[in-house]
DNA sequence: CTAAGTTAGTTGCACAGTATCACTAATTGA
DNA sequence: TCAATTAGTGATACTGTGCAACTAACTTAG
């Protein structure tokens, strides 16, 4: 580590440190659309951005927050009451441009909330909103540079889902395929097919079948639930030697 | 964004900042194996892990530095000399326990150079030096917590070679399809099939050949470069549907 | 000049996974 | 009892890769 003033190295209270932030975009599938969470920016003078949508978030509060997760988790829960959803870092934005109070260095995570979890429509802190996403966008201006930010979450979760199970953790614990498949279908916009999908789920035992069906005005289904509950499951890739 | 003590939301002047630093993993590729540059910290008395290896890194000038990535790229042209290679985001770590001085939050990002552009055994600033990878850890033992983080760059570089066409940014602007399979099979430890790996290679469109071969005592290779320098090439994934 | 050695590059076949589509199964409600 | 609807299965085609044997082009040793 270097430094251009030799005291700065020898006493880093000294040195300047940037505003630090952790920022949640919080997923969940609402009438067969993905949907996020967004919050009202307070509307005192003092607040940048003042009555603007902005992803949920503030300061990382040194006092509570043991780490950047931890802090994500304390935010997550203040916003909607959840615990333990799946939650996985985007990644970090920082600079000199992005909040006019200053350097500032914001740190970006994804939640994803199943619809029965997710506050019933109406959510527990007021101020929080569902909002539909269309191609990768939302429909209102969002304060600082929280659209790149969201467009960026939304581009790792279409990308992840391609190959993992992470469209699992939009449902109850109990869900048919057919559910399974549709939170694929949602989450990537476009049609799958049935058969392959199917084969494709059970070749990577990402699911186990529990001793219930869900009734209906049709064919009941076979309900199942995740084998792994606290791991995601890649599907196989590429540039696998066939014999191991 | 809310806060514990109304004063703090009005004045962020006043709220506490974790230490901010920008650490990066280094990669390239000598006699055959993957190695990475890792410089030894101060030895001051006041300094934390004095005379230990480290991820070469520090603390975010924000004089200097316009944003994250600018800082990355200030630290490893001033440990390498290279201007811009390849350079990515890996994610951030932060928490009260990483740094003895405090409240402390990295931004790691790794880069791949062609070893013809990494300084020639030895380096430009003498402290850095280049350590081979051996399962995903290093011989040495690292300060703070920069283990971890080098595993995570290194974890992400494996899995990401898998279905993109990184390891070409190991290489020159001018390579065989050898060199580049080389450099796939370094990184994976693994071997891969040449027939399998060309025809991969030519339906993404990664390589256009150029007017010259390689001579050697043997045949010589057709010469290549990338087609699109300038992006990452993604090999095809699945659930994608065969007609378009 | 030729043969051996070496690396580059091609070809053909086997095999696995999935796309596609047509089918069967189980329920409700008219 | 039949139509409607969703669940679930099966058969086949296609595609990409694994695998192995082949041909090609050069250098060097004799």
């Amino acid at each position: 580590m270097e430094m251009t003033q030799p005291l700065a190295s020898f006493d880093p209270h000294v040195i300047e440190r940037p505003l630090t932030t952790v920022d949640v975009v919080i997923f969940t599938v609402l009438e067969q659309r993905l949907h996020v969470l967004l919050v009202l920016r307070p509307d005192t003078p003092e607040e940048p951005f003042k009555g603007m949508r902005a992803l949920p978030g503030g300061f990382v509060d040194m006092q509570k927050d043991d780490d950047l997760e931890g802090c994500a988790r304390r935010k997550l829960q203040q916003k909607t009451g959840v615990r333990s959803p799946y939650l996985e870092q985007v990644g970090s934005w920082g600079g000199i441009k992005r909040d006019p109070r200053g350097w500032s260095a914001t740190h970006v995570y994804f939640a994803l909330l199943p619809a029965t979890e997710s506050p019933e429509d109406g959510t527990p802190s007021s101020d929080a909103k569902w909002f539909p996403i269309e191609n990768q966008r939302v429909s209102v201006k969002l304060a600082f540079d929280h659209a790149k930010l969201l467009e960026a979450a939304i581009q790792r979760l279409r990308n992840k889902v391609e190959y993992t199970s992470l469209p699992a953790y939009l449902l109850p614990e109990e869900f048919t395929l057919s559910d399974l498949q549709h939170m694929y279908e949602v989450v990537l916009e476009r049609s799958i097919e049935k058969s392959a999908f199917r084969t494709r789920v059970f070749a990577a035992n990402l699911v186990e079948p529990i001793d219930k069906v869900r009734a209906g005005p049709n064919r009941p289904a076979q309900l199942y639930r995740l084998s792994q509950p606290k791991e995601i499951v890649y599907f196989p890739r590429t540039f696998s030697p066939r014999k191991i």
